[in-house]
DNA sequence: TCGGGCTTGGTGACTTAGTCACCGACAAGG
DNA sequence: CCTTGTCGGTGACTAAGTCACCAAGCCCGA
């Protein structure tokens, strides 16, 4: 826990590639992420196969599955993958819970990312209860489109951010391009008039 | 904040009666509450007039959008109403902070119940997004059932338990009492068989 | 460069869920 | 009583999800 490793007390160096699988259901938690740089996605899988991006960790925010691991001490429900590679810190449970009785700063910095995590679930539910996948899919393409209006998710990875099926993701794409709203290509999805996909997002 | 109405240092009595609409969406938060008897339930209704129940807030319990406004200094976006008579305290924002900063035990119950309650939530998403009607209301069924198995809630009632809607939730409901799983009167159902909708439940 | 085999996307037919409009039954209070 | 509001039932329709299957593109080894 010495050497080049060490970026502060008690914590060690996180880095790892794309694609790497951070955690699983029922894994026991090693410690807390702080995330510099890349994005992790946490993913619910239903017993029916069917998957559902619950959020993704940025730099600056926290990962509530693990929070709630070690408040708990229990295991994780859901599943994280590093989207693009990672870099941060690993703090080890014993250290974190010195820090947030002893450090206001990094506790208060935990309960304003559990508030904001918390805010993304409501959001969430209340899509799931009661936005059309219109809405949902035109939501979801406007939020992982890149700078040049490029969304690189197939219809598989947009029904997993929608909670929904891929037939479903792959005749409203239909729609939208029949509309003039998108460009569709293997693999990607181009954006033609955010206005009217977000006009489509707040439902109408 | 002295005299009869003080409970602990910096937090006064809560007494409300059932129907009480403790807060709304875009209220601001005027303190922890901390229940020593009742129930509060949390819903959120979208734009289209869907209401669902996130979860409530029993003993011993926090209520999570009072925690997040607290965090953040935001507004409510959720409602909350007094399901039973209330008894507990109210715990001003800066006696909060203080206690959060001071109170190992108190910040760790809060913790706990952040946890807890964020548990709540991925379940809920978890059904919304995969779970059929029937087996959310078998589950809400059994959930709310008294220790006479059965439940006093009207159909309307009962969809916003599952966030769907009220027809749906009749129809459903005359499947289950043509099985011999509930019998039905206006504003009641009774649990005929505790043990075929556990099964329903668990998605057949 | 050819040809599997895998991934991705398209489609028809069907089931389940949600919506809309409307009506009848019941309950409580004047 | 009768009136008014709540509660529940129903038919007809639309939206979403499921199932089975196929076709096109892509990767990779022979």
């Amino acid at each position: 826990m010495t050497g080049p490793n060490k970026i502060s007390h008690g914590a060690h160096r996180l880095a790892c590639p794309a694609g790497t699988v951070l955690f699983r259901p029922d894994d026991s938690c090693s410690g807390f992420v702080v995330l510099q740089e890349g994005s992790i996605r946490v993913s619910l899988t239903s017993a029916g196969g069917r998957e559902i991006v619950l959020y993704r960790v940025r730099p600056g925010e926290i990962c509530l599955q693990t929070f709630t691991c070690l408040a708990e001490g229990r295991t994780y429900s859901a599943e994280g993958v590093a989207e693009t590679e990672l870099k941060g810190e690993m703090i080890p449970p014993g250290e974190y819970e010195r820090r947030m009785a002893e450090a206001p700063d990094f506790r208060r910095a935990v309960f304003t990312a559990v508030a904001h995590r918390f805010a993304d679930f409501e959001h969430l539910v209340e899509s799931l209860a009661s936005a059309s996948i219109e809405a949902r899919l035109a939501e979801a393409l406007l939020a992982r489109a890149d700078s040049a209006d490029e969304v690189h998710l197939t219809h598989d990875g947009l029904a997993s951010e929608i909670g929904s099926a891929r037939e479903v993701v792959s005749r409203q794409l239909s729609r939208f391009e029949r509309s003039g709203l998108v460009a569709l290509a293997r693999g990607k999805v181009t954006l033609l008039s955010r206005g009217a996909l977000e006009q489509k997002a707040a439902g109408h």
